[in-house]
RNA sequence: GGUCUGGUAGUUCAGUUGGUUAGAAUACAUGCCUGUCACGCAUGGGGUCGCGGGUUCGAGUCCCGUCCAGACCGCCA
């Protein structure tokens, strides 16, 4: 037997009883007559002793030996210490061992298992199985189990049921790229993985299914961020004969049950706001809404005083910024650089300082009185010691900027609080995007999405300015959930693909499965899917996924650990009917 | 596809204006240590300064190229 307890739950309690652990060496602590050995599992860590007196000479011969890592197991005598170490829960006791096993030796471990490690992040993927014996990373991967868990459970107990669907799929033209598989039995097709099981879950409320949920693995070949891994877990709901109201009320109260039973927080209703809401507020579809510093537009006010970079612009925006007056000129100065950066793009900041005195400050003083940076400042809202910034431009172009902006300043005054969880819901998604490149209409969510009911005529003539019933669910400035109520109908099915440009040929081509069984008495349906990495890492006041991920992918793709991905060797690519590069430069 | 930052001991990093034998901490090894728990003390080993080229009397340091890693922009229906 390798063991009667764990490393973590031994306490006066167990005074005297003889037990076995098994486990990894921590640490030794070799004072020459003593030794003391910190032994390691996923429950905890129990110190063991070695005594020159009290242990058998060749049992203590053996602990010297003992390196970091090791695999043992021990069995001996729960004692209570001479001096109690308050900082870990079994630290009253510690086991005079009489039998010591070397189950495995180890080399030593390139970086320190500790919680704060040494190693950096590429040494710690390399080795990920040890970086996950480290508190941190196992803590985070127990608590994603927690959140799934708390997900199954909660959709099973109202009713959904379980259902996978296929990960060799067939690849399609709109959204993200596709990772394909080359098929052997049918030379030169390919499957692609799933970017998401959408048709299929509708499938399943074609096929009468109600309510559908899985816990579901997603593919994109798409560049990778800090948040962004090429597979990917969702959340993927769906049910039939609901209104959107229905569908936002049912997961409303799945994220209600999630904050309640992880983070112990009281069910509140959601804040909505439409889409158009959410870009003339937050300049952002997916606000943090844990701090103010809304957008105000300013034209009426700033505009036609003679301040020629104002004057011509579509969008004078500004925000308030709570007590930021006494920021110096060359803090207000790196703010100005910051915007000008190429990844913001702005040409320039105007700022306002509303002096505690009453008076007025700006960077614009030489074109506006006082009296109309106090129109500014009501305009704003803006309280005696704040300051007031201001970007002008093409209205969508400056939203993005201000909105980065917004949210570089509430990271620097510490107002994203990663123990506050401020959940909305943006609705009213418009239906269509255009895109310059392509000149065509996109998807802003995608093809399946109905539009809102009232707003069909306008498909013909203004495609554009329809909505859709489709919202997301942003949780601190992060979209976590996204979803919308579906098109049901063969004829508005293919009323859309032939807004998205597809012939009538490309579109039974690709999606001729779908059309067909919408002629089969398809129901009324709608759905959600949540990104899991990207809810539990936010639940666990983290802002990178990767380590809720127990073995992710790096920056360009690669799983450094294994090696991944790797050439094929030639006989596997003739096999697969596919040329070598090497075959192909000839 | 682009912008930025970084690559020096097993590891995390410092390394000034281009100038002697490239340092610190930690890890590791050996010895000492009668209650440690970030144990302590002493000693020791450990370097392709990412790689290739260039400038120079001389390059870890400057220049060009390249590879790798990270953050971001584009992209992510």
């Amino acid at each position: 037997m390798y063991r009667t307890h764990h490393c973590g739950e031994l306490s006066l309690e167990h005074l005297k009883s003889t037990i076995t652990l098994s486990g990894w060496v921590q640490k030794n602590r070799n004072k020459g007559f003593i030794i003391w050995t910190d032994l390691r599992d996923r429950y905890g860590i129990t110190q063991l002793v070695f005594d020159e007196e009290r242990t058998p000479k060749t049992v203590f011969e053996k602990a010297q030996t003992l390196g970091r890592e090791f695999v043992i197991k021990v069995k001996g005598r729960v004692i209570e210490r001479e001096s109690k170490n308050p900082n870990i829960a079994t630290g009253d006791i510690e086991v005079l061992v009489e039998e010591l096993t070397v189950l495995n030796q180890a080399k030593t471990p390139p970086f320190t298992i500790e919680d704060s490690t040494d190693g950096g992040e590429e040494l710690r993927m390399q080795y990920r199985y040890l970086d996950i014996r480290r508190n941190t990373v196992k803590e985070k991967l127990i608590f994603r189990s927690q959140v799934s868990m708390a997900v199954r459970n909660y959709l099973t107990q109202t009713g959904f049921i379980d259902v996978e669907t296929p990960y060799l799929i067939k690849s399609t033209p709109e959204g993200a790229r596709d990772f394909v598989v080359p098929s052997r039995m049918n030379e030169g097709q390919f499957y692609a993985l799933p970017q998401s099981p959408q048709t299929f879950k509708q499938l399943l409320m074609v096929g009468g299914m109600d309510k559908y949920f899985q816990i579901v693995k997603c593919f994109r070949d798409e560049d990778l961020r800090a948040d962004r891994q090429p597979e990917f877990t969702q959340i993927d709901c769906e049910m039939t004969f609901v209104e959107q109201e229905d569908v936002l009320n049912q997961f409303e109260g799945l994220t209600q049950h999630l904050l309640q039973t992880i983070k112990g927080i009281k069910p509140r209703p959601f804040p909505r706001i439409s889409y158009d809401q959410a870009m003339k507020t937050y300049g952002n579809d997916k606000p943090d809404i844990r701090f103010g510093m809304t957008f105000n537009e300013l034209n009426n006010v700033a505009q036609g005083k003679g301040f020629g970079v104002f004057d011509s612009q579509e969008l004078v925006v500004g925000i308030a910024v709570p007590e930021a007056a006494k920021m110096s000129r060359k803090e207000i100065d790196a703010l100005i650089d910051w915007v000008k950066r190429p990844q913001i793009g702005a040409k320039g900041l105007i700022w306002v300082k509303c002096n505690v005195d009453g008076s007025y400050k700006s960077s614009v003083d030489k074109f506006f009185t006082e009296e109309d940076l106090s129109g500014w400042a009501s305009c704003c809202s803006a309280k005696p010691g704040d300051l007031i910034l201001v970007l002008s431009g093409e209205t969508q172009t400056t939203r993005t900027q201000l909105s980065a902006l917004r949210m570089e300043l509430a990271e620097k005054l510490g107002l994203r609080n990663p123990e506050e969880f401020s959940p909305l819901w943006v609705t009213d998604f418009p239906l269509l995007e255009w895109d310059e490149e392509s000149k065509r209409y996109h998807a802003m969510h995608h093809p399946f999405t109905a539009p809102k009911p009232e707003q069909l005529n306008l498909l013909k003539t203004d495609p554009g300015s329809v909505k859709a019933n489709a919202y997301d669910l942003v949780l601190n400035g992060n979209e976590i959930g996204g979803g919308s109520i579906r098109i049901h109908d063969q004829l508005l099915q293919s009323q859309m693909f032939d807004l998205l440009g597809f012939s009538k040929e490309e579109a039974q081509a690709q999606f001729g499965f779908l059309l067909n069984a919408f002629q089969f008495g398809a129901p009324p349906h709608g759905g959600i899917a949540f990104g899991l990495d990207r809810l539990v890492a936010i639940l666990g006041g983290e802002e990178t996924i990767r380590d809720f991920i127990a073995f992710p992918k790096n920056n360009s793709g690669r799983d450094i650990m294994i090696d991944a991905p790797a050439a094929l060797d030639a006989s596997q690519l003739k096999e697969l009917a596919l040329q070598s590069r090497a075959t192909e430069k000839e």
